[in-house]
RNA sequence: GCCCCCAUCGUCUAGUGGCCCAGGACAUAGCCCUCUCAAGGCUAAAACCGGGGUUCGAGUCCCCGUGGGGGCACCA
């Protein structure tokens, strides 16, 4: 396996609009992972170059998010390093300086067409089915003019100039060479009349000064990217290598997830955003095992990693260029088998705040009892308290309808709850070593089946249909309360006739 | 409409010309285990988009078609 030797500068740079979803956190994952096998750097960068679309929250959901993932960025606005500001609002100049040295060159130019023309030349193109593209009206105009119009006032943009003629070849590491005609490229614009770069010019000076060794980004960039290699090109730098991730698709894959999916999905108690992970009973072991998944693969039969073993495992070659629909009853199957990899310390730490949530205040010990009971049969850890939450209640409801039934009557079953309170007292210890062929012997007696007197016993000590196993819950409830609710249960099917 | 990318079970995927009458996983169904629910074990059903090439031989290479996805902003 021919695993990258030098050392990969890898940069995640996301756009600071909302809060992250799986696909940014599946770009920040393997950008970790380059970075950390390699022996480099896992860069983040805060691209907040569009003040209209600006969230302030979003900073601090990326940070939290990356934590909770356990992927710390090496360097970035909060841990700092040699390649900053790692804002990009904070290096507005740079973008400026590069502009004015493409315009030097010849591959940019300045702009003076509105906004309201622009439109105006989209629709007309439109219409006669072209592709809708800068129309060249400035590409031009002589410096005089250049110079006399900002001299008035006039607003401009500063816009690359992308070769007419010819070819491009770029080459994208999952791909391969992609080649397009020039004449198909777009004078896109660099630097907009407010005065900011736009992600076309700022990401790729900051690729560069940053030097970042490999560009891992989404397919959304596969359209522009021969302009981004141009504009590399152009400025004489050496290009990184380039990797376009596959898009995720909504679970039917059927398109991408837009906001509508987003929703319907938590309605269902799917996550979209990172954030609602941990609110839903996900553990970050299991995301992240479940996200490197969708798009990359490791071999024909391994599928649990932990995020070791993605650092140890991960390459760029088995990275997958066709899209994948979002699995989300696969990403509960990791939550199972990360959940039972854990632990029972680990595990009794992490379903402690659900309890507290609850109102329940669990000691160490019962808590930790109560993980063994619970830990196999969890999927999300939604589901704790509903499964082990009756072990903190002073007494529960028993439902009569689910012991009584045309097999076993209501004196039936008091007389047996009667019996197994005989059994009970009678041991000096309620065990499964000791109880359990008493209550079968009890059983065969009665001529009940096993089931039927195991699922009285339930019935009385958790007032639920299901319920860890029996004798996990004795010793956590103990003895007293044991004896009581077997009591009260005998009693209740006593009055009925 | 134009440009670009992609194409193996319902879904995620293995497969880099013979090891594939295609392997694994999720989900689904059945059985076993069993005090319930899980977990675990076993089994079943389930795919190489179509057509042309190249080759002794194609899921694997090439072309066309079709389908899916993405993009076409002074957003990223």
């Amino acid at each position: 396996m021919s695993k990258t030797i030098v050392p990969a500068r890898v940069r995640f740079a996301p756009s600071p609009t909302g809060y992250l979803h799986i696909g940014g956190a599946r770009t920040a994952l393997y950008d970790y992972l380059l970075a950390h096998q390699t022996g480099g750097a896992f860069v983040l960068r805060i691209e907040d170059t569009d003040q209209k679309r600006y969230q302030e929250s979003s900073e601090a959901d990326f940070k939290g998010a990356l934590e909770w993932m356990g992927i710390q960025p090496d360097e970035g606005p909060e841990q700092g390093g040699n390649y900053g500001p790692y804002i990009q609002s904070q290096r507005t100049e740079i973008y400026r300086d590069h502009a004015e040295k493409l315009v030097e060159s010849g591959n940019a130019f300045y702009c003076f067409c509105s906004a309201e023309k622009l439109a105006a030349i989209r629709d007309e193109q439109t219409k006669r089915n072209e592709t809708p593209h800068y129309d060249g009206t400035c590409r031009a105009l002589t410096p005089e003019e250049i110079a006399e119009r900002i001299e008035k006032g006039e607003p401009y943009v500063i816009r690359f100039r992308a070769p007419d003629e010819g070819k491009t070849t770029v080459t994208d590491l999952l791909r391969g060479d992609i080649t397009v005609d020039n004449s198909t490229l777009d004078d896109m614009v660099l630097i907009k009349s407010d005065g900011l770069a736009v992600y076309h010019l700022a990401a790729m000076v900051d690729d560069h000064l940053m030097e970042i060794t490999h560009v891992v980004r989404g397919s959304e960039w596969l359209p522009t990217f021969p302009i981004h290699a141009l504009i590399y090109r152009a400025l004489g730098w050496h290009e990184p290598f380039w990797v376009h991730l596959s898009v995720l698709l909504k679970p039917d894959g059927k398109g991408k997830m837009s906001k509508r999916d987003t929703e319907l999905a938590r309605e269902q108690g799917y996550p979209i955003f990172m954030k609602d992970m941990n609110d839903m009973g996900y553990i970050p072991e299991a995301v992240n095992n479940w996200i490197a998944l969708m798009g990359w693969s490791y071999d024909d039969k391994t599928e649990f990693f932990t995020l070791d073993d993605l650092v140890d495992k991960f390459s760029l070659e088995k990275l997958n260029p066709s899209p994948a629909a979002i699995n989300f009853s696969k990403l509960d199957h990791f939550n199972g088998l990360h959940i039972r990899n854990l632990d029972q310390a680990d595990f009794a730490n992490r379903i402690r705040p659900w309890f507290e949530k609850a109102g329940y205040a669990p000691e160490d010990e019962i808590l930790h009892q109560i993980a063994g009971a619970i830990q196999n049969r969890t999927k999300k850890l939604t589901e704790v308290v509903d499964m082990a939450g009756f072990l903190f209640h002073e007494n529960v409801e028993i439902s009569v309808d689910r012991i009584v039934n045309d097999k076993l009557n209501a004196a039936q079953a008091a007389e047996a709850a009667g019996k197994i309170l005989e059994i009970f007292q009678g041991l000096p210890e309620i065990s499964q070593e000791n109880a359990e062929t008493p209550l079968r012997n009890l059983a065969a007696e009665m001529e009940l089946k096993a089931g039927q007197i195991f699922g009285l016993l339930r019935e009385a000590l958790a007032g639920q249909k299901v319920s860890p196993p029996i004798f996990d819950i004795i010793p956590i409830i103990g003895r007293e309360v044991v004896l009581s609710r077997i009591k009260d249960a005998g009693d209740i099917l006593g009055k009925i006739n």
